[in-house]
DNA sequence: CGCGGTGTTGACAACAGTCAATTACTGTGG
DNA sequence: CCACAGTAATTGACTGTTGTCAACACCGCG
């Protein structure tokens, strides 16, 4: 029923590389957020980012039911984690974004429900060393390990998120509540500030995450544009009056 | 607003114990679905099962917010997950079962943003030893650990599931869909035969869990009764109907 | 130029929440 | 033993939110 699908890939690309660090200062970014690293597990970063994947947009990382590839981190680029009903319809459980990891983040060979997908042009790299150095009891790269750790909790965290918005807010409050998490999880790799971001999803793929229909969300985001409480226009959100949309969403800015 | 209040603790106490298993039974059924274990890894596990913590009904676990306790697992009884909203309303993020871990899943001192209740009179035991087994490079017991890495899956699972019940589907659905999880998972552990179990959930937790209103929930129960699907009466569910309960649900029967 | 995807709008129907009242059951205290 | 209060389940009437259907404007692209 809905397709994942962008607008031009040209538009796009021009609203991701916004603010367009390096491959290596998200990942640094990132991990810099939850713990302190060595010279080695920087360098460790660092060569990392040096062999970037690319993957097309619209296209699947992960098909679901199948056994999982290897975990990767995105660097670049939007994805979604999803599941498609028999009905057709489509959930979109969770959305993945620069610095965010994907994939078995425990040494686990097990098919998972959700298939993952680019909604942008995407870029990756491998985290199969990230996710070894967490699942050691002794880890070589602790600072690493623990990063990893924190990250797959939040993870975590961020699907209770996404239960309670469906579960028991209004559309207002779900979409104002996704918005500020968004601003949130970009502005800590460096891609938000200025209470501003890019926000390459069309209001199809919206729906998908929110689970209202398409011209729900739209009459959603006009009628948060007529309370001056946000603006989302041309790939791109302002967020007017944020104290106002905190209260609306009735969660902490993170 | 919804107070998780279940009836009569005698009430419970015999719908609970409806088809009474030892705890270590519960624990070794759990185990065995996942991996064969060694008789060492029988023994730590029997070791478990001596000595458990009782909670009464209605009590939190982990408190929200609050640095975590240690890993338990329950062994008879209901327990949730849950946020409370700003505006008192409440979400139940993941019900848990006999059989099911709660608290920190691998070594991280990070306070949750979701508490813990029990729903029932509730045992426990500590988990303790179960997730510094499953966080270990070589572990010393393998079956523990990777049965334990399972359920880390699992319980992921279980929150996508979630996530497509209340983003995607009609009231009935959603009911249905819950009913068929609980089933499957209260048959793993040998609570759950014949297509009927114990449930000890008042409407107001259902709709906790469900994402809407107590009437709605009664409505529901009505609607799904009539159309002989399904049977909700005295804390015991019965499914009439189970193929057409899988058709309406749209899911696998796990 | 026509096509498909996206955003937008209006009219209408269906679904779900709120409010209020009733029943049944349990445990309590007189 | 019986009133009493409290909780849960149930029902009806009404309201409000959200989905569906249909139509149209806009844009980039072939």
């Amino acid at each position: 029923m809905h397709v994942l699908l962008a607008r031009s890939p040209r538009e796009f690309a021009a609203a991701v590389n916004d603010v367009p660090p390096s491959h290596f200062h998200v990942l640094a970014e990132r991990f810099l957020t939850y713990a302190s690293l060595s010279d080695a597990e920087m360098r460790l970063l660092r060569d990392l980012a040096e062999g970037p994947r690319y993957h097309p947009p619209y296209r699947d990382l992960h098909a679901a039911e199948a056994l999982p590839s290897a975990p990767r981190m995105i660097v670049a680029g939007w994805a979604a984690q999803y599941r498609v009903l028999p009905d057709g319809n489509r959930q979109i459980i969770s959305l993945l974004l620069p610095g965010d990891l994907t994939g078995p983040l425990r040494q686990l060979r097990l098919p998972a429900s959700c298939a993952v997908a680019a909604l942008t042009e995407l870029e990756t790299v491998s985290a199969q060393l990230l996710v070894e150095a967490a699942d050691a009891t002794a880890p070589v790269h602790p600072g690493l390990a623990h990063a990893v750790r924190i990250m797959a909790h939040l993870g975590n965290e961020l699907l209770c998120d996404q239960i309670v918005r469906l579960g028991r807010q209004t559309a207002c409050a779900r979409f104002a509540y996704l918005m500020l998490e968004l601003y949130g999880r970009l502005g800590r790799v460096g891609l938000a500030g200025d209470n501003s971001f890019a926000m390459p999803l069309t209001q199809n793929v919206l729906a998908d995450v929110l689970g209202f229909s398409v011209v729900h969300v739209n009459r959603t985001v006009q009628q948060l544009r007529r309370d001056g409480l946000l603006d989302v226009r041309d790939g791109r959100v302002n967020l007017v009056h944020p104290e106002r949309l905190q209260a609306l969403a009735g969660a902490a800015m993170t």
